[in-house]
RNA sequence: GGUGUCAUAGCUCAGUUGGUAGAGCAAAGGACUGAAAAUCCUUGUGUCCCCGGUUCGAUUCCUGGUGACACCA
């Protein structure tokens, strides 16, 4: 039986080292689960692995994507499990990393098979949303999809605009594509989740964003400048530049802008995976206990 | 050493004409199915510096401490 190893946890818990690690102690590749780290040229902001981490353990999903390359948890779905079915060929286990929530989700439990909305629905949507008004949107959906809009949080715009998209691209209601099931994969998954100290994290988010910003992180995203729209960069890091280079913010206060946004997130990650019972926690220092757990892997 | 001002949430402060208190920041909790590092929701945590006094009742007024700051020596 193959095995997919996933190791997990929030941002700057020390996921990347440990994966080098792991990694090469089951002589696997790394496959990448993290939704900012896949595109080109966000090095700095997305603590990506560095052109060292990369030439000891092969990564996969790290860099592969331009921009304005459209990318979501399903594709990741699709494109992961492709890969795994390729790589078992030649390995009994291999090794996700990452924090991205929802892609480790699509991965492991499967997403919803939802048709990819066309550029022109995604624009006349966002256009509508603009001239009419969310409120317009949501009375729409109300009568399109009432399940959905029964259930759907009406503040939240973006899941109003994206059933919509939905219900016009496919003439179906969003619901109908819910399933919430469950999908089983042809190989076996084990949850390997590292946590710390709130205090211990939010010291190491804070030193990490410091050196950042002394490897350049400003620089780097005044290159980016004109991709700021894309959702790519639609990202804590570079939000935060941006501010600083259109000179709304001072630079100390982007620091620590910065470093609260990140906190915010690993929150965030934490909330989510909590609710997950299948994920083993431990401390990212017991990677001894760690390999011990994988070899006594047995479904 | 003397005089004055101040002492309230983790921080910076407001306030209570005497009925045990609230803003900002920081923080905490949560939702989540195709943009997820996205998007959205909820929450005020407190010996009001300490010992006494006055009072039905003191964080508030008074005496005395302690600490910080300022000015004078």
């Amino acid at each position: 039986m193959k095995t997919l190893v996933v190791l997990l946890g929030p941002t700057a818990v020390g996921k990347t080292a440990l994966a080098l690690d792991i990694a090469q102690y089951i002589q696997s590749p790394i496959l990448n689960a993290d939704s900012r780290q896949i595109y080109r040229d966000l090095h700095i902001g997305t603590a990506a692995p560095t052109a060292e981490e990369q030439a000891l353990v092969r990564h996969y999903f790290v860099g592969t994507m331009g921009l304005q390359d459209y990318y979501s948890a399903a594709r990741f779905e699709e494109d992961a499990l492709a890969l795994c079915d390729k790589l078992f060929k030649d390995h009994d286990r291999l090794l996700m990393s990452g924090g991205s929530m929802l892609y480790i989700d699509a991965v492991c439990k499967g997403i919803d098979d939802i048709p990819t909305i066309q550029e022109e629905t995604r624009i006349m949507l966002r256009e509508r949303l603009e001239t009419e008004g969310a409120e317009t949107l949501a009375q729409e959906l109300r009568l399109l999809d009432p399940e959905y809009y029964a259930q759907v949080d009406l503040k939240n715009t973006k899941r109003i605009v994206h059933a919509l998209e939905v219900c016009y691209q496919t003439g179906r209601t969003f619901t109908s594509f819910r399933t919430a099931t469950r999908k089983q994969r042809p190989f076996s998954i084990l949850k390997i989740g590292l946590r710390r100290e709130r205090s211990e994290l939010f010291e190491r988010i804070n030193q990490r964003v410091d050196r950042m910003m002394a490897d350049g992180l400003l620089e780097e995203a005044r290159q980016l400048l004109h991709h700021r729209h894309e959702n790519a960069l639609n990202t804590v890091g570079y939000k935060e530049m941006f501010e600083v280079l259109d000179g709304h913010w001072t630079l100390s206060f982007a620091i620590e802008r910065l470093k609260k946004n990140t906190r915010v997130y690993a929150k965030k990650q934490m909330t989510w995976f909590a609710r997950d019972p299948d994920i083993h926690w431990f401390h990212p220092d017991e990677s001894d206990a760690i390999k011990n757990l994988i070899n006594q892997f047995h479904p």
